[in-house]
RNA sequence: GCCCCCGUAGCUCAGGGGAUAGAGCGCCGGCCUCCGGAGCCGGGUGCGCAGGUUCGAAUCCUGCCGGGGGCACCA
């Protein structure tokens, strides 16, 4: 709020400069940065940079000046100052501080949140085909999806959830064939598990609970009828498993979509008809194919093999068509780095069928590798061998997982040691936040017990938070709001994930210098707000990464 | 071969074209008569290489080098 402030009063500095410059055309909007160095002032502008060559060879600092010059009287603007090469350097008074905690306590969780735009976005992630349990490999997807859907609907989205699975490719018939033949070893008859079939003990389990739940009975349909009774009944089960899972981890789903919907409300069919028509999809070889290299991919696809079936990627042609048909504004795609070569082609097909290629926005990130002491774990789903996420978080705890997987950019390849995230300590960032938050929780408590009553923050002298402490805490809570919206905006959970350990270091020093209840019952009152704001905010951020904010937390004794 | 991501401190990673590039871990040294020491303070080294754009480049562009991943009518 400020910030809007200070730009219009630059923008009209700007614009009464530029008369006198001789500078005509249109004006850029004067865009403000933070200084790192505090003598550099609270902002400052490069906009006078940014023109000096439109003003007939002054020197920048000579436009500089005429722009400070011009400055009229800002609220909260206490002096302008030109420096180094034309920068102009913003001043200001504390009190604006003041009004960014009264409008933090105002909000409340609501702090560093927009208003609703009225637009709605689906985001569609995790997307695991239910063969089997979900596992460590589908815990950055998990974490990344749920962080941006957050973002979005922090920044006035309204968000859907999607989980789209599969339910009847060859992937799906061999984990079919595989239970099957568990249930019919448990029966008592000869069968073999097809050698790529799935090997995992899990299908046993499957086929007990089938066989529990269903009777033997089933063994005697006839073979095609009981193959896809197998398959339907596995494929319930393990959804069960990663809802379960998916709930444990704090990621809830508003919709599983199958894919075999598609075929059967005829958007297959519609999506190949849409493509030919606009002259995008053609025939060859009996297949029907899709001219992606109109759109940057390095080959066509096929939409339609020639034996009648339709590709994933004919199927992700007619989803499209679903996800648009129910009126999302925008929809997004939570990609492993696997999936980069599909971008091109699934704007391209967007465009195609007549949708905004824009509105198409896959979220692509790299793989993440699980050690145990810095030694890879093995993975592979088929042949059983894999940590399953509900075992990391049995081990880890869903707050550190979380946590561990947002700390880092999408585009960076992370490694995840277990055991290294599984210490509490230092090692994992996240305990040093929920501290902070718990040693806040903490002081109010003892506040509280100590009979010290929280008067009406609008009746509280703010401007005794005067030591550096304490100011810069104040400014770590009001730039929030500008950091969760450039989060947002990146699809960057990791920027919510260091600004809470901005935050919380701030804190801690604070907590360091600054007694909170002391004796000077003014100075502890404005210290408890301040407190209380940080706490807030502190929960307001990690819950944009569905990371807990605890009220207290256990001790660690010896070793921990 | 083509495509994507990465290369910044000993290690793991932040860094929005700006001024003197940051954090954590690790290492060394301090700090509890006091609201939670899972804390605080101090100590130092770095943008892979070469060009280009710019008043200004870790950031944008090109090439090279190094690391990771992906390129099926599999579905």
């Amino acid at each position: 709020m400020i910030e809007e402030r200070l730009v219009e009063a630059l923008s009209e500095a700007l614009r009464s400069a530029a008369a006198n410059l001789g500078i005509d055309g249109d004006l850029p909007t004067p865009e403000l940065l933070v200084p790192k160095q505090r003598d550099h002032g609270d902002f400052a502008t490069n906009v006078a940079l940014s023109i000096a060559s439109r003003a007939g060879g002054r020197p920048p600092r000579e436009v500089a000046q005429a722009i400070a010059d011009a400055m009229p009287p800002a609220p909260f603007l206490e002096k302008v100052e030109v420096a180094g090469p034309g920068f102009l350097n913003l001043f200001t008074t504390d009190d604006w501080l003041h009004d960014a905690l009264r409008a933090l306590v105002a909000q409340g969780s609501d702090y560093g949140r927009s208003e609703p735009n009225g637009r709605r976005v689906q985001v569609e992630f995790v997307s695991a085909n239910p063969t089997g349990p979900l596992t460590v490999a589908h815990a950055r997807n998990a974490a990344i999806g749920d962080a941006v859907a957050r973002l979005f609907e922090a920044t006035g989205w309204s968000v859907e959830r999607e989980y789209y699975f599969n339910d009847a490719g060859g992937q799906m018939d061999r984990f079919g064939s595989s239970v099957e033949a568990r249930f019919l070893q448990l029966t008592g008859r000869e069968a073999e598990v097809p050698a790529d079939g799935y090997h995992g003990e899990y299908i046993e389990d499957l086929a007990r609970d089938i066989l529990e739940t269903e009777g033997p009975r089933l063994a005697a349909l006839p073979d095609h009828e009981r193959f896809l009774r197998m398959r339907a009944e596995g494929v319930s089960r393990v959804l069960r498993w990663i809802e379960a899972t998916l709930e444990r981890f704090g990621v809830p789903f508003d919709v599983y979509f199958r894919e075999s919907e598609l075929a059967a409300k005829g958007e297959i069919e519609a999506a190949v008809k849409r493509l030919r028509e606009s002259g995008k999809a053609y025939d060859e070889e009996g297949a029907v194919w899709f001219r992606s290299t109109d759109y940057g991919d390095d080959k066509d696809r096929v939409l339609v093999r020639s034996n009648g079936q339709h590709t994933y990627f004919g199927a992700d042609c007619a989803y499209l068509i679903d996800k648009f048909s129910r009126g999302f504004d925008h929809v997004v795609y939570v990609w492993g780095a696997d999936h980069h070569g599909d971008v091109a082609r699934v704007k391209g097909a967007a465009e195609a069928l007549g949708f905004d290629p824009d509105a198409v926005e896959p979220v692509i990130y790299q793989w993440v590798a699980f050690l145990r002491d810095g030694e890879p774990v093995p993975m592979g789903k088929r042949s059983g061998n894999f940590i399953t996420l509900d075992e990391l978080l049995d081990e880890v705890g869903a707050d550190a997982t979380r946590f561990q997987l947002l700390l880092y950019s999408n585009d960076a390849a992370v490694n995840f040691d277990i055991e290294a995230v599984k210490r509490r300590s230092m090692d994992n960032p996240v305990y040093y936040v929920q501290y902070g938050h718990a040693r806040i929780a903490s002081i109010l408590r003892k506040a509280e017990a100590e009979g010290v009553v929280r008067r009406p923050i609008a009746e509280v002298d703010l401007s005794v938070l005067a030591s550096d402490a304490e100011v810069d805490l104040l400014r770590g809570l009001a730039d929030v709001p500008a950091q969760i919206a450039y989060a947002a905006e990146l699809r960057s959970p990791h920027r919510i994930a260091h600004a809470t350990q901005d935050l919380a270091a701030l804190f801690h020093r604070f907590y360091r210098e600054c007694r909170v209840v002391s004796d000077d019952q003014a100075l502890t009152q404005a210290r408890l707000w301040l407190a209380a704001g940080t706490k807030q905010v502190l929960a307001n951020l990690l819950g944009l990464l569905g990371v807990g904010a605890p009220e207290s937390m256990h001790r660690i004794d010896g070793d921990g």
